[in-house]
RNA sequence: GGGCGGGUAGCUCAGUUGGGAGAGCGUUGGCCUUACAAGCCGAAGGUCGCAGGUUCGAGACCUGUCCCGCCCA
């Protein structure tokens, strides 16, 4: 043994930043477009965002899948880069501006977007030095935004074609319309949720006299807009009311009381209100009533001039509270109920969202939805959990159009310049348009551009090609589009993942991707949603870095939109990190995220889970210190043939070849889980615990021949150094380091580089050994009989004993003979002895299937002890004995059970009954001790 | 109201075509055994939500039912 080149304790911090750089600065990341290819398009994350537990989760399921393409020899790209965000970055520099007493109106638009520039060009390294952080292995020689010059291009390009198609259009329409930031959002940005508020009954005179009518209404205030009150024709109550008029309480219009099946006869007063400009029920009334509509609100949700003096100007709720103070002292509120109802709220703002009569731009998507279904039904995409292709098409047959336009200043400026006369010109450029305003009105004429810009989702749903040199058909396009599978979190599935299915058939004639890898969210320990104001996030940095309490609670802390939060975040920060996160390192932190994504769950992160991993990452450095230590400077056999290899060898060998079957088989179904816990095993349970302790007396015996010492340390250095090469998408620091100070003892692979270039281990079926599998699994149970023997009957560790082992004479020479260097030191034995005769007394006592083990324990023993531990072995027994013969007493069983089954059945049954009858036997002499002393 | 996912050891979760209930953490007993105390060797702990059904046989399949979560209207 030779001095250790390794520390004794893993130190992830020096050995994560030296091996990122290299790998970065060598060009292993940069993509060459070539065949065979693999790639995957990172979902890009908000270019001013942080890193949070979502992405590191995701991107570390991203760069295994890459790396392990990578060491396949697949020209492999990781597509990366970032999202312009429109609407939450504008925020941002909005509260900032607000915070100079300033808005984005009083510095204009140039200034207004030279100012977001500048934010996104001082906050935007934060993320993608974040992905670095994490081993992320994509392509930054390609990294993309979204407002990029030529994906830029892309997005006119497409606008300028589904224009000329007719699947873009210009019209005026109820949309969401969000009165705090002042813009249109998609239904998708809408959040609806149950809120307590109340149905108010209001009495509505009939215009030709009698009882007044009964209306029941959750918005009293958009009373001014009726056009109409509706009953469901089948109402017996209000027949006699359906074509006559109600005078509208506080304005006096004459409206007409008018029959629609939508209206539910049970809710309230089954008499409802009918407001076509500020209602989406209401909107499909009106239309199939010819009803007029009339805006009551402005861009602010404040009353406009439509109504009466008295309510121009309030705001939506103040007016609300006016308008029943108003009808109460007319003595038209008949009563107020309270109710819960759905309120529709903007997901970025949180502000309840207006249904509101504005000229927007749309995609007609029903048509590019069709094929988009086809390519999911026959599976030119497949998703994975398949379950959520049930969620895709529920959406894509009830797609509705798609708001594009938003009334923002950050984001692709939509291609629409409008002559005097309200003339769309649709194309790439102003100067384009000018042209053809020329042609059109047969003079130079003065245009100007559609003010607004494009939702954010219209540019990510090019991602998958414009980031490629679409409309060019670059090297890049061709080699790696369609691309292979796109991983991300089902709350896009909408939002992105369609629309880029949509749009890539669309433009590309092809997929966008072949495979949708879903994953869950990832939670808290408690499973709630991490979010800033419930206090809970993680930042994959601390735990990878660690991180002393008071840093976390003032970073937990800060900046809170409700501040109000932050005593009980700190108290709840204080009580479940008392002592703050410690570093446990990034491949800790990747080895925890692929073993926690089981599939078709959300995932309450646990931190014993990553302590556990932590753990993991020292043992793999000491197992490979302990190699080291026993290899380097040696002979290690590296050319030789025909080394005398032990059954160990040979076992671990074959264990190998099982293990890199199941991470492979495991890459390829996306079960991550399965991968780590492959890995997790046999590294420790195969290859620490037991092979390397069977080295040892190879190894260190003074007399041992020089071969098997040999043979010893190659197979050491094989197994491991093809470990480390199956762990490194997982784990790629901790493995290249290692790997570099392995590699040099070894031949079986070129040395030079790095492991992230080096071969992905092959299975080698010659290698699979069932044989020495069977005797190490003998071994491994004589092994456990003892240890179970020592430490259930208080045999202290240290006590060396003999072991009396009876069984068949040629099995033991032939067999338990030659195994008995892997058993002694293991069991800590000092020797063994076969057992011919009678079963001796005074031993404890343990029954396998081939032999039985004795310990002589005269004087050390506790007869009581050992008296109940067999009684209680053979009442197990019974039971089992009682299942097995139930079965095999049974004829429908033997008529209908395969073959295999039965015989197993049998066998199980005579091992139980041998197994009983042996412990029966010990368990009777020693009863016999008892009532002899 | 419709759809989806989940309910397995104290906790977090596996359990591949139905054929002797598993892992990690935690608990617990014993060990400073010359790679690792971030370790080593043992042990305890489960009517697999409930009720039916199919089957020789169900944690797995079917029906119903009760909880929990999410999505859609």
């Amino acid at each position: 043994m030779t001095e250790p080149s390794l520390p004794k304790a893993y130190d992830p911090v020096g050995v994560e930043r030296r091996w990122y750089a290299q790998w970065e600065s060598s060009g292993y990341f940069a993509a060459q477009p070539a065949r065979p290819a693999y790639c995957i398009m990172i979902p890009p994350p908000n270019v001013t965002g942080t890193l949070h537990m979502g992405h590191a989760f995701q991107d570390t399921l991203m760069d295994a899948l890459i790396r392990q393409r990578r060491m396949r020899g697949e020209h492999t790209l990781w597509q990366t880069g970032t999202d312009h965000a429109g609407i939450a970055t504008q925020m941002v520099v909005e509260r900032q501006l607000a915070n100079e007493g300033k808005t984005r109106q009083d510095l204009g638009r140039d200034a207004f977007l030279e100012r977001v520039w500048q934010w996104k060009a001082q906050s935007g390294g934060t993320i993608v030095h974040q992905l670095r952080r994490l081993g992320a292995s994509c392509d930054w020689t390609r990294e993309a935004f979204t407002m990029d010059a030529h994906l830029s291009r892309a997005v006119r390009e497409v606008f300028v074609r589904l224009y000329g198609e007719g699947l873009i259009y210009r019209g005026t329409r109820l949309v969401n319309w969000d009165p705090v930031l002042h813009t249109a959002v998609s239904d998708l940005e809408v959040v609806s949720e149950e809120e307590e508020g109340f149905l108010w009954h209001l009495r509505y005179p009939l215009a030709d006299g009698g009882a007044p009518l009964i209306v029941a209404t959750t918005r009293p205030e958009t009373l001014l807009g009726d056009t109409a009150v509706a009953v469901h024709p089948d109402d017996e109550r209000y027949q006699h009311l359906i074509g006559r008029e109600v005078i509208l309480p506080l304005v006096g219009r004459h409206i007409p009381v008018i029959a629609d099946e939508s209206v539910k006869p049970d809710f309230g007063s089954g008499c409802v209100k009918i407001t076509p400009a500020h209602d989406f029920n209401d909107h499909e009334v009106g239309k199939r009533h010819q009803l007029p509509q009339i805006n009551i609100f402005t861009a602010h949700a404040t009353l406009n001039d439509t109504v009466p003096l008295p309510y121009r100007g309030l705001d939506r709720y103040v007016a609300r509270q006016r308008i029943v103070a108003d009808l109460e002292a007319q003595g038209l509120l008949d009563k107020v109920v309270p109710h819960r109802l759905m309120i529709p709220r903007g997901d970025r703002s949180k502000a309840v969202v207006e249904p509101f009569l504005t000229d927007q731009w749309f995609v007609r998507v029903a048509p590019l939805a069709e094929e988009a279904i086809r390519v999911v039904e026959d599976g030119r995409v497949s998703f994975v959990p398949e379950s959520w292709q049930k969620t895709y098409f529920e959406w894509m047959h009830h797609i509705q159009d798609w708001c594009i336009s938003r009334q923002i200043w950050w984001g692709h400026r939509i291609p629409a310049w409008y002559g005097p006369d309200g003339h769309i010109f649709v194309c790439h450029d102003a100067e384009t348009a000018q042209q053809q305003a020329r042609n059109h009105y047969g003079r130079e004429t003065v245009l100007t551009q559609d003010p607004d810009v494009l939702d954010t989702w219209f540019s990510s749903a090019l991602w998958p090609f414009s980031t490629l040199g679409w409309p060019d058909q670059t090297p890049e396009l061709t080699a790696f589009y369609p691309t292979d599978v796109l991983v991300t979190g089902f709350d896009i599935l909408f939002f992105w993942v369609a629309r880029m299915i949509m749009m890539g058939l669309k433009f590309t004639g092809q997929v966008p991707f072949r495979t949708v890898y879903i994953t869950g969210l990832v939670r808290d320990g408690e499973g709630h949603k991490m979010s800033k104001s419930k206090g809970n996030v993680l930042d994959p940095l601390d735990l990878i870095d660690g991180i002393d309490l008071e840093s976390l609670v003032q970073k937990r802390t800060r900046d809170l939109l409700q501040p109000q939060l932050a005593a009980r975040i700190e108290a709840a920060t204080r009580k479940e990190f008392p002592q703050g996160i410690p570093a446990f390192g990034t491949d800790a932190l990747r080895f925890t995220m692929a073993s926690l994504a089981t599939q078709g769950r959300d995932i309450k992160f646990d931190l014993g889970r990553m302590e556990g991993y932590r753990n993991f990452c020292n043992k793999l450095w000491n197992a490979a210190r302990f190699v080291l230590m026993n290899t380097e400077g040696q002979a290690c056999g590296q050319t030789l043939q025909g080394l005398p290899y032990t059954v160990a060898d040979h076992w671990i060998l074959s264990r190998l070849q099982r293990t890199i079957l199941g991470v492979d088989g495991a890459f390829a179904k996306y079960r991550f889980d399965e991968a780590a816990t492959t890995l997790y095993h046999f590294l420790w349970g195969d290859f620490c615990d037991w092979y390397l302790e069977w080295v040892k007396p190879i190894l260190y015996n003074p007399e041992g021949r020089e071969e098997e010492q040999v043979a010893t340390r190659r197979t050491m250095l094989q197994v491991l150094e093809t470990a480390l090469r199956l762990l490194h998408p997982l784990m790629p620091f901790i493995t290249e380091e290692l790997w570099q100070k392995v590699v040099p003892w070894t031949r079986t692979i070129q040395s030079e580089g790095s492991i992230m270039q080096a071969p992905w281990p092959q299975v080698e079926e010659n290698l699979l050994d069932p044989q020495a599998e069977e005797r190490i699994h003998f071994v491994q149970e004589v092994v456990g009989a003892v240890r179970t023997m020592r430490s259930e009957m208080g045999i202290p560790p240290g006590q060396k004993l003999t072991l009396l082992v009876a069984g068949d004479a040629d099995f033991l020479r032939e067999v338990f003979a030659r195994l008995q260097g892997m058993i002694l030191p293991l069991a800590r034995l000092s020797g063994w002895q076969p057992l011919l005769g009678e079963a001796p007394t005074g031993c404890a006592t343990a029954v396998l299937p081939q032999v039985s083990l004795f310990i002589p324990l005269q004087g050390v023993i506790d007869w009581e002890a050992e008296s109940a531990r067999l009684l209680k072995e053979i009442t197990r027994l019974d039971s089992e004995l009682e299942r097995v013969r139930g079965k095999l007493a049974n004829p429908a069983f033997l008529a209908h059970a395969k073959a295999d089954v039965v015989q197993k059945e049998q066998q199980k049954e005579r091992e139980f009954q041998e197994k009983r009858q042996g412990i029966h036997e010990a368990w009777q002499r020693i009863q016999a001790i008892r009532r002899a002393s």
